[in-house]
DNA sequence: AAGTTCGCCAACCGCCGTGCC
DNA sequence: CGGCACGGCGGTTGGCGAACT
């Protein structure tokens, strides 16, 4: 039997459905043995996980706490799509996979573009790398964003991986101060209220609430099996365990730069960056070495 | 209106771990 | 114990439609 490639077509989708409520969802190599479909093992499976499954949200942008929980998971456990997909009902690993990577592209572009601009501004004398240098920081932090009508009176949740009961309401402007990233315990403490972005398709169902804005699980990974898993019924207690962080904790983590960081816009969370002043990268040249912080 | 860019998505590829013989 | 098949996973690519120039 020759193996057939690429998109699948509806009736091959109907022989998988088939199997699969006969079989279950296992030996996936031996639909092509019996002669099923003349599609390999692995090509089955992945059709099966990414598509045919039931409960998937197929053709539902990723909402403001879906985007946050990769945001925050990724930081932890780096690029375990799989894992991560664990953590938000109806998303495959593909699906988490393909979040990031477009938002990674994104962020690539606008540092790119914002580069590009400052450089016809100084006759090409700023090296092409510093802001990125410039915008390492020294905190791991998650941003989000309050709406506004105006780009100009913005505001911003800054919360700390390490300390996610201090939340500092910053504007939007301030955002790229180097200064916002220190923690000072004695700021007000704000109430979170997560923003539910709108999905019919079907309705958004976490299998755990966020108690902060940000998770903070113990980052070492001989703790990591201690991250709940899904039907974990000490679920929040475990996301309720803080650990005091020690002074080289923040190495640990990945920052979410402000660009990085989602919005909470229910209408276009991308805004948040395409909102941004055009000038506002001019500043992150002027900043101080981290050095002098 | 045509060309280009971008975002999104589906699917493939290669690597690795595991279980079976 | 080594080889093999298989499943799982992460990285990557390519197609397509929408938005933009």
């Amino acid at each position: 039997m020759v193996m057939r490639k690429g998109p699948w077509m509806a009736e091959e989708d109907e022989i998988l459905m088939d199997y699969v409520k006969k079989h279950g969802p296992r030996d996936w190599s031996s639909i092509r043995s019996k002669g099923l479909l003349p599609r390999t093992g692995k090509s089955c499976r992945l059709r099966w996980v990414n598509k045919l499954k039931p409960d998937l949200k197929t053709g539902c942008k990723f909402s403001a706490e879906e985007e946050r929980v990769v945001i925050d998971l990724q930081a932890r456990f780096g690029n375990k799509w799989a894992r991560i997909a664990t953590y938000l009902q109806g998303r495959t690993d593909n699906d988490v996979k393909n979040f990031w990577s477009t938002r990674q592209k994104r962020l690539a572009r606008i540092l790119q573009t914002s580069n590009q601009t400052k450089s016809q501004k100084n006759n090409g004398k700023a090296p092409a790398s510093r802001q990125v240098t410039t915008l390492e920081a020294p905190r791991p932090v998650s941003i989000a964003m309050e709406q506004s009508s105006s780009s100009q009176n913005q505001t911003c949740q800054l919360s700390y991986l390490e300390n996610p009961d201090v939340i500092k309401m910053v504007p939007l402007p301030d955002l790229m101060n180097p200064g916002l990233f220190s923690l000072e315990t004695n700021l007000p403490q704000l109430e979170f209220t997560p923003t539910e972005k709108p999905c019919t398709d079907p309705q958004p169902h976490f299998p755990f609430q966020l108690p902060h804005p940000t998770l903070d699980l113990p980052l070492l990974p001989e703790n990591q099996d201690l991250v709940p898993e899904l039907g974990d019924s000490n679920l929040m207690d475990m996301f309720g365990h803080q650990e005091t962080p020690g002074p080289d904790r923040g190495s640990h983590y990945s920052v979410n730069l402000p660009f990085l960081g989602y919005s909470d816009n229910p209408a276009t969370p991308d805004s948040f960056i395409d909102d941004f002043p055009t000038d506002m990268f001019d500043y992150i040249e002027s900043l101080p070495s981290s050095s002098e912080w």
